[in-house]
DNA sequence: ACCCAGGCATTGG
DNA sequence: CCAATGCATGGG
């Protein structure tokens, strides 16, 4: 079945980062198209013409592939307003098509950035996978990540053995354990969910940025912080992500994946 | 054997 | 209030 997207779209490179850090087991590029598994079924999806093919497609899977992909980012005014702007002008027609995929559970999102936290992605995909080898529920290809009450129940000496520091093995257990509905955040404006994330324990202002990012799709969020952005900063316009901010305003959250992305790809 | 990598909390001045 | 420090793993 087809599930639609607006042009252009170029699946491949949209979900290049589920690829170039290492295998993704929750996102697990396989037989050419990408496989996660939505509601406890695996989904296969594919590149097609207008869009990408996706089997099973019921309406829990569509809205939860919609937004997998990025669907509800508005790439027209992004695409027209880069047309005036210095770097942009080049890049974004170098990577047409490009859609940043999102996190779409917001448990996952916050796991993944503990996990990604000062070390390497390639160290943080490795670490991810072990996690979700342990309490993940394995689909045809592709595993489940491992469910918040899951990870509640976890000791945190079980996630030191898969890699994670103490520290971050504090995180993950406290996170999973907290007095906090994570799905409500997506009825707050972005101060007020940079304040409840970063008043727990292990998530701070990178964190919480790209949790805005990734899985609110924010237009305005940007971690500046973050040292690849702050590199594609100094490489692409010679400042600092501190000042580009408010320049890329009110595209933010689009520039950052656009500027990542054009970084990795020739 | 090093050193760095898409942070954060803690400690010491 | 700002600087220094420890953290654990993967890749160069």
């Amino acid at each position: 079945m087809l599930l639609e997207l607006p042009e252009p779209y170029d699946f491949e490179l949209s979900t290049e980062r589920f690829r170039v850090f290492g295998t993704d087991l929750a996102n697990l590029w396989h037989d050419g198209a990408l496989h996660r598994v939505v509601g406890g079924r695996e989904v296969r999806i594919a590149a097609a013409p207008g869009g990408v093919e996706v089997e099973p497609l019921d309406e829990e899977t569509r809205s939860a592939v919609e937004k997998l992909l990025g669907a509800e980012f508005e790439l027209e005014p992004f695409v027209a307003w880069s047309a005036g702007q210095s770097v942009l002008a080049e890049l974004v027609p170098r990577l047409s098509g490009f859609r940043p995929p999102l996190a779409p559970e917001p448990f996952e999102s916050l796991v993944t950035s503990i996990t990604a936290q000062q070390v390497s992605l390639f160290a943080a995909v490795a670490i991810r996978n072990r996690l979700i080898e342990r309490y993940g529920v394995r689909g045809a290809h592709a595993f489940a990540f491992p469910t918040r009450a899951r990870i509640a129940c976890a000791t945190e000496q079980e996630l030191v053995e898969v890699g994670f520091s103490r520290r971050k093995a504090e995180y993950v257990v406290g996170l999973a354990r907290a007095e906090i509905e994570l799905e409500e955040l997506a009825w707050l404006d972005d101060d007020e969910v940079r304040a409840r994330l970063t008043a727990l324990r292990g998530l701070g202002p990178w964190t919480a940025e790209w949790f805005l990012a990734r899985h609110l799709a924010r237009p305005r969020a940007w971690p500046a912080g973050d040292l690849a952005l702050r590199k594609a900063a100094i490489l692409f316009y010679g400042c600092d992500a501190y000042e580009l901010g408010p320049r890329l305003d009110p595209f933010q959250n689009l520039s950052a994946h656009y500027l990542l992305t054009g970084m990795r790809t020739p």
